[in-house]
DNA sequence: CGATTATGTGAAACCGCTTTCACATAATCG
DNA sequence: CGATTATGTGAAAGCGGTTTCACATAATCG
C-alpha cells in the first residue's frame, strides 16, 4: 500500500503513462518533427500531469550540451565598485533564462591559463563564454581554437574572428563633444580614460573626430588623461586649469572624473556650467545625483548584455553572428 | 598510425596508466581515506599527466551533487543601480570556486511558486541556494522542506528556521547616531529606509536606542520616513526643515537618501556640516565623491558574500550553522 | 499491383562517473 | 593458531537521458 512517492519522475515513468517507448519521450522533448501528433500529444500530456523537470546532469551526459553558459569577470578592481557588469549580467542572465540556459558565473583571475575558470571552459563544463573586457586576449584565443562559442563585451584589442557587443563609445563621445561646442563653448578638454583600452581610444577619437568637424583643431594640451578615478579626474583638470586659458568645456570620459573636474574646477573658484561646462559618460546614479546634476552620455547597459546573450544563442544554433554596436544617447542636464 | 587524439580521458584511460580498476580511480579522486598511498600516487601521477579533469554532468548523474550553487535575485529595480549585490556576489562566487563549486545565477521576479527559477530549484538542479532579500518568503519555504540547504542574504522577516548572513543594522545605526550626539547636536533626525524591509526597522531600532542612551527622548517628529532614493531623502529632509526647528543632525539610512538630505539642506541656504551634521549609511562611492563628503557607516560587502558562501559550505557537510552578523564600521568625513 | 521510398517507432547501446557488494588479504584476538 | 575483524580492491550495476539502428507500416511510383 506504501505508495513509492517522491521517487523522481523519469522517462520510465511517462513512457508509461503515455504508451509510448522512452525514444518517443526523448523525440517530443526535444521537438523532433517525425513524430505522430497523437503521440506528441499523449507525451505532453503526461509531462504536465507529472510535473516532469529534465534532469540537467543526464541530459548533459547523453547529448554532450550543458545548457551553461559562463559570464566570465576578470577579478579586477573596478568590478567592486561599478554597476555596470551587474546590469550587463542581469541582462545576460534574463535572455539566456527564457531560453532554457543557465547563467555561470565565474569571477577569476584570468592571468593564469591554467586556472579553474580556463580548465572548466576548456573542460566542455559550459555550452558557450561570455567574457567581460579583458585584458589578455591569451585564454581566448585559445578557446576559439577549440571551437568554444564566445561573446565579447566590449570591443576586444584584436577585433578579427571575435563576436562581440559594445556601446559605440566613438558616437557618444562625438555626440558629447558637439553637444558642448553646440552650447557655444570653442575651448573644449577632454579627460580621457585608460587608453590602453579600446573603449578609451575609441571615446578620444570622437572627441578629436567631432572637434575637427567643429572647424577648429584640437590642441594637444587640451588632452588630460585620465583612469577613469575620481582622483585622476580632478587632478586632469586642475593640470587643465593651469595649462589651458579660456578653457569652457570639458568632456570626462565618465562620471566618475567628471565630477573629480567639477571639484576642481569649484576649487579653483568657478562655477559650472557658467564658466565651465561639464559632460560625462555613463549617465550612472552619480551623474543624477551630482550638484549641479551631470549631462552625460547614456548607453543602455541592459540591452549591452541582452545583445550579447542573443549573439551567444545565435552561434549555439551554428549561425556566424556579426558584431554588436549599441547606440548612445545624450542626457542634458544641468551641467552642459 | 592515425593517434585516436582528441578522445575525452575517462577513468578508463587513467585507470589503465595507472594500473588500478576504475573504482579505485574514482575513490582516489573522491579523498576516499581506505585507499594504499601507492595507488594514490598512481592515480594522481596518472591524472597530473593526463591533464585530467573530471566531467561534471557524469559526476553530477551518479553522485546526485551537481557542484552548482544558486544565488537567487530578485529580479527588481534596485539590482540595475546598486553595486551592492555585484560585490556581494564575487565574494560568494570566490569563496564557492575554491570550494570546487561553481555558481549559478539566477536573476528572475520570484513572486510565483511556478516560475523557471522555483522549477530548477526543486528539481535539484543545484545542491544549494544562496537567496538576496528577499521580498516573499513563500518560495523559501517551500524549499527549507525539501531541505535544500539555503543561506539569506540579509535577515529574514520570520528569522527561524533559516540561515542567514546580515550586517549589523543596529550596530551601524546606533553608532551612526551616537557620533552626531558626540558631535555636539542635540537634535537627531532620521531618514528611514524602506521599513518594510528588516535592515530598514533595524537601522531604526538602532537610532531609536542611541537617542535613549544619550538621554534624550526620541520626538515622533523626527522620524522621516524615505524608500532609499535620493528623491525621498530630499522631500523627507524637506518635511523635516519645515517641521523641526533647531534640528542639527540628520541620520540617512542610506547614502543617496544623504545626499537628497544634504542637496535640501543646500537649498534652504543652510549649511552641511555647520548647520546641520549628515550621516549616511553604506559608504559608497557616492559618499567618498560627494561635496562635502559624506561621514557614513561602512559594511564589508565582499564579506558578507564569503560568509554566505561559507555557511553555504558549512551546511553542505551536514553542518547547521548559526546565522552571521557583521559588524560596521563608522567612516568619518566632513558632513558631520 | 509489386517495388521503392518515406515515415514513425522501439530496443538497446552508450555518455563518464559513483557506489554497492563480494571477495581477498592483513591485522587482531581469545 | 584458528576465528574474527579491518582493510583494500575490482566487477558490475546503475544514474537518467540521447541516439543509432533496424524494423514495420504507409505513401509513392512505374
Amino acid at each position: 500500500m506504501a505508495a513509492k512517492s517522491n521517487v523522481r519522475t523519469t522517462y520510465a515513468v511517462i513512457s508509461k503513462t503515455a504508451g509510448v517507448s522512452e525514444a518517443t519521450v526523448s523525440r517530443v522533448l526535444n521537438g523532433d518533427e517525425n513524430v505522430h501528433p497523437d503521440r506528441i500529444k499523449a507525451v505532453q500530456d503526461a509531462v504536465a500531469k507529472l510535473g516532469y523537470k529534465k534532469h540537467r546532469a543526464a541530459s548533459s551526459l547523453a547529448s554532450g550540451r550543458t545548457g551553461l553558459i559562463a559570464v566570465v569577470i576578470d577579478d579586477d578592481l573596478s568590478i567592486f565598485s561599478d554597476p555596470f557588469w551587474a546590469t550587463v549580467t542581469s541582462g545576460i542572465s534574463r535572455v539566456l533564462m527564457k531560453n532554457d540556459l543557465q547563467t555561470l558565473l565565474m569571477v577569476a583571475n584570468l592571468d593564469s591559463l591554467d586556472g579553474p575558470v580556463s580548465h572548466s571552459l576548456q573542460a566542455g563544463e559550459v555550452d558557450g563564454a561570455i567574457f567581460f573586457q579583458l585584458h589578455k586576449d591569451a585564454l581566448i584565443k585559445r578557446l576559439v581554437k577549440q571551437k568554444l562559442p564566445m561573446v565579447i563585451t566590449g570591443t576586444p584589442h584584436t577585433s578579427n574572428d571575435f563576436v562581440f557587443v559594445d556601446t559605440d563609445n566613438f558616437g557618444g563621445a562625438h555626440e558629447a563633444t558637439n553637444h558642448l561646442f553646440g552650447r557655444g563653448c570653442t575651448n573644449v578638454a577632454i579627460i580621457t580614460g585608460d587608453i590602453e583600452t579600446t573603449a578609451g581610444r575609441q571615446r578620444l577619437d570622437g572627441y578629436n573626430q567631432a572637434y575637427r568637424k567643429s572647424g577648429h583643431v584640437p590642441n594637444k594640451q587640451l588632452i588630460a588623461e585620465g583612469d577613469y578615478s575620481f582622483e585622476s579626474g580632478k587632478a586632469a583638470m586642475q593640470r587643465l586649469l593651469e595649462q589651458v586659458a579660456n578653457l569652457d568645456g570639458v568632456f570626462a570620459c565618465n562620471d566618475v572624473m567628471a565630477l573629480g573636474a567639477i571639484a576642481a574646477i569649484e576649487e579653483a573658484g568657478k562655477v559650472v556650467p557658467d564658466h565651465i561646462k561639464v559632460v560625462g559618460f555613463d549617465d550612472s546614479l552619480l551623474a543624477q545625483t551630482s550638484r549641479p546634476p551631470l549631462t552625460s552620455v547614456r548607453q543602455d547597459i541592459g540591452a549591452l548584455g541582452e545583445a550579447a546573450a542573443n549573439l551567444m544563442i545565435a552561434q549555439l544554433r551554428g549561425e556566424t553572428p556579426e558584431p554588436c554596436i549599441l547606440s548612445t544617447e545624450l542626457i542634458v542636464r544641468d551641467s552642459a
